[in-house]
DNA sequence: ATCCCGAGGG
DNA sequence: CCCTCTGGAT
């Protein structure tokens, strides 16, 4: 399915990023989703300063349903759009307890009617809590794919798709973590360092970006 | 200043 | 499709 220049970019992205896939390990479902929600707009550092706090008082569906949302809302403070998070958490809680006897659904369906879980946050659940075939496809996930011509498309569905088609099936939770790092530190939304990108020479999109001047050069 | 390791709502 | 919610990184 992949070209032989995939595989390449594949193979340097493995030798990149090799503790990639060990990031975020959680002892549940629940705890995984939390963090999950949790974690847009935010670093990993500050969920897990959240997280390390929260999950010893709250260790449940049911100890989340029985929260006022102001009050978890001041707990996770720390975290990007907490208002709106902590009246999710909570709202999502009392689902898991009412609708799924205080566990986290194994269903994409049931998972994305919870409020604040939408296909990204419903696909990492998927993939890394219960060994569904699922990537999510978050914008670093989405801009990265596409400019290292692993994934075409409009939508994140289209990249999710052609990711699949394109990475062994053992590597999908590993370059979820490849594509995120590699946006955060080398390929920017706005001005990605493709002068000094170790995948130069196997990027369709690089040296385009260079002549265009959209990219960082390196006497800039 | 500007953009996000999103999702819901208008 | 566009806006908003948030703090933090750059």
């Amino acid at each position: 399915m992949a070209t032989r220049r995939q595989r390449e970019v594949l193979r340097r992205l493995a030798l990149l990023y090799p503790d990639a896939k060990t990031a975020l390990r959680w002892s549940n479902p629940f705890e995984l989703l939390v963090a999950t929600v949790l974690s847009a707009q935010s670093t990993d550092r500050r969920v897990n300063e959240v997280t390390a706090r929260l999950f010893p008082k709250y260790p449940d569906a049911a100890a989340f349903a029985a929260l006022d949302p102001a009050k978890l809302a001041e707990e996770i403070r720390d975290v990007g759009l907490f208002r709106t998070k902590a009246r999710h958490l909570v709202e999502l809680a009392r689902r898991l307890v009412d609708e799924h006897g205080g566990s986290v659904p194994a269903d994409r369906a049931a998972l994305e009617s919870l409020p604040g879980v939408g296909r990204k946050t419903a696909n990492v659940v998927l993939a890394n809590a219960f060994g569904e075939p699922a990537i999510a496809v978050d914008t670093h996930v989405f801009r990265v794919a596409q400019r290292l011509g692993l994934a075409r498309g409009r939508t994140p569905e289209a990249v999710e798709r052609g990711l699949m088609r394109v990475v062994p099936r053992r590597d999908w939770a590993a370059a979820h973590h490849w594509l995120i790092h590699h946006g955060r530190r080398v390929c920017h939304a706005r001005r990605p360092e493709c002068a000094t990108c170790p995948l130069l020479d196997c990027c369709p999109t690089g040296p385009r970006l260079l002549a265009a001047g959209t990219a960082a050069r390196r006497d800039a």
